[in-house]
DNA sequence: TTGACATCATTGCACCTGCAACGATATGTT
DNA sequence: AACATATCGTTGCAGGTGCAATGATGTCAA
């Protein structure tokens, strides 16, 4: 028996996954009260303007239910509003309210921020890291190894 | 606004990681059935032998409870016994059958073979990601940037 | 126009997860 | 010995997630 869990690349990609999300969790969530779903569909509609709950679907990788009650929350809490897509009605536009913009121009610059630091955790392998990274993203979303 | 998704570490690293599960999970679902905490329970008895549930969840990053809970699903489906610990009456002895000894070497070999090809697909960039992936896991799990 | 089929957002449901009890047992102090 | 405190495994419970309907709307062909 040779093999050994603490060397397998599927752990300890999650285990690193894990571990990164509560970080920033911890750095923003007393600012922003934003669950991961909540936090990928502000952080799409900050870039993206109107866009429907399939568009955030396919975009952030959220199953569409998700990104539905998410929006809903969000909507109760003033940070985005929905209306009728004009000319598909099956379609709902979700854009930004005021409120919305400000929070995710504090919560951007916490992001950035974040970012450096685990860059310069990172060093010298930060270049390397982010092409696997990227790398890895390419090659299992388009189902395998073609 | 500057911040976009689709660069932000956490977010790729959290892709990649529910890709990557995801793959290996398909290669060995039908022959093992296990979900994630079930195989990392049988990964780390495979390695040590007779531990307690305290030590996994210690080891692999498991909530006591989930380890509670699929040690007693293991048991049920006859891939691990669970005994009572000699000295200590808290504790409880986990260790694989047979059955479940056999089905880890049958499951280690594809792990092998899942992480050779994610080691080929990286190509040059392996070695780096996999030091920028301790790394960030010895920098997090210490509590922050010490 | 009608009808078959696709697409969109929502909802129901079964499962999993994380956390906080809880009872049982150990340990340490007096 | 007796008590307070700590640790172990289990369980209850609230909340989140993934998947499969569901109903509403859109598209296309005959």
């Amino acid at each position: 028996m040779t093999f050994n869990l603490d060397e397998f690349l599927p752990y300890r990609l999650n285990i690193a996954a894990t571990l990164i999300s509560r970080r920033f969790a911890a750095l923003h969530q007393d600012e922003s009260g934003l669950s991961i779903p909540e936090w990928r569909v502000m952080a799409h509609l900050a870039n993206e303007g109107a866009v429907s709950v399939r568009d955030i679907h396919k975009r952030v990788n959220l199953d569409k239910s998700i990104v539905s009650r998410a929006a809903s929350r969000l909507e109760g809490a003033g940070l985005l509003r929905k209306s009728a897509h004009k000319g598909d009605r099956r379609l709902i536009s979700l854009e930004l309210t005021t409120e919305g913009r400000r929070l995710m121009q504090r919560l951007g610059r916490i992001a950035d921020a974040f970012q450096a630091e685990i860059r310069a955790e990172l060093g010298k392998d930060a270049a390397g890291f982010e092409a696997g990274l990227d790398r890895l993203i390419a090659r299992s979303a388009s189902g395998g190894q073609p």
